[in-house]
DNA sequence: GTCGATATCGTGGTATACCATATATGAAGG
DNA sequence: CCTTCATATATGGTATACCACGATATCGAC
């Protein structure tokens, strides 16, 4: 826990000059933004990681009260990143791999269905945007640098969805994200699924310039399925 | 608001007899519990309606103090069904009608991807179950009896989702469910629809039990898209 | 009578003290 | 040395007091 408490530096911290502020937000919103990307960038697969919490403890490390940091504790508690269990402790969740499979299915649900939706909404501007995504990968492939390939995997999948134009599945789909993001470096580490990634983006891209609509949906599903089907045959070291 | 707070008679009365404990419920959850049906139950979108809650009058109704009431409000308002304004006090959201329509998109996306599961997944028997629901409306047309056809179709939809079985779709649905069911009353006067809507679920159910994936997925999203078109034709009355 | 400054109040935000209980710890007895 | 029971402790849950700040009302000046 260390790894998370360290991160969280400071944030009362008077503001350096004027015009910093607009700080209008609450210590509670604080303290929950502070805690999520902590919990984003753990690793909480790594057997090794401490993943128990403890509230006084963040109370001193963030210098606020034990209120703000409960409440954003149960946000967090809501959206399933953590799980308090009264009297013994607040726990960050390792996601099981049916809860993982069920979240990728439902992110494939819901980015079919923004892919749908920008096949009949997007404008062509927009669409045209998404090329530019893999522009650096046209000469190299994608096995040599995989880990900007992991970002720009993401970046693709973000913007298939924000073309979709409906600010409910994006808003939905970016808990998803951090989720399955928790296992992106065990997944990505195929290169061969790295290859065939980008095919399929393409096609998806192609798909979407045509507006061919049941194309573009189906393809995205597809896509999304098949990591779903890939995390259940090799993502064994998940409960 | 008096709508509400006089729904909320008592919850900490001592249990009837021995037995009902198992209480083990922190009063947070009740209170969240109790809020959540009480703004379902509640006729939002009526012009007439008072919106504003109050911490402090809540507290009073509960019998609780504020810090359950306060952290059960955060809840809700994460999941969109309020919003506090410091100062000003906590309003319960009339979902505007973009709001209202991806909701109902994203709720095509979530079914479809449970008919789709469903088909790949489900028993026999369970399938068969769904035939059931609408027994009752064999031999009358269902404009006779609206509202038990409005709970039938809801429960149709609902048990199609946990055909599926994925139990994030289920909880995923459940709140949409809610927000949705709100202008319920409004959308389902239209008998013709109602009529229409049998024979789009039996369609659905057939597609079902003849395990036809790319069918029933495809079934199930129009039914619902096409009631995302209604809403967006008919429901001017949302903001 | 109208506009503006000031005081009061209502409201959500925060800090803190207190509580209940499961777990841990250790002493006593066998 | 093991078992058992009592006490201590840690931890999440709850109640409450206080605070900051905006809104509104009231009063005064022009």
């Amino acid at each position: 826990m260390n790894s998370i408490v360290t991160l969280v530096q400071r944030t009362t911290a008077a503001t350096p000059l004027a015009l910093a502020p607009l700080n209008a937000t609450s210590l509670r919103d604080q303290a929950y933004t502070l805690l999520k990307n902590a919990i984003a960038d753990t690793d909480i697969y790594d057997p090794q990681q401490e993943l128990r919490l403890d509230e006084r403890q963040l109370t001193t490390a963030l210098g606020v009260s034990r209120t703000p940091i409960r409440e954003a504790l149960s946000l967090l508690e809501q959206e399933g990143f953590i799980r308090t269990v009264p009297r013994r402790g607040i726990y960050i969740i390792r996601k099981s791999k049916r809860e993982m499979i069920e979240m990728i299915q439902m992110w494939a649900a819901l980015e079919s269905m923004a892919a749908r939706l920008a096949t009949l909404n997007a404008s062509d501007e927009e669409i045209a945007k998404l090329r530019h995504l893999f522009d650096e990968f046209q000469n190299s492939p994608p096995s040599e640098h995989l880990c900007e390939y992991s970002d720009a995997n993401i970046a693709f999948h973000t913007a298939v969805i924000a073309l979709g134009g409906s600010q409910m599945i994006m808003e939905a789909t970016k808990n998803l994200m951090l989720h399955v993001r928790a296992i992106r470096r065990a997944t990505i580490s195929q290169s061969d699924r790295a290859a065939r990634s980008i095919i399929d983006h393409l096609k998806i891209i192609e798909a979407l310039e045509r507006r061919d609509t049941e194309l573009a949906e189906r393809l995205t599903r597809q896509h999304t399925l098949d990591l779903a089907a890939h995390v259940d045959l090799h993502c064994g070291f998940l409960g």
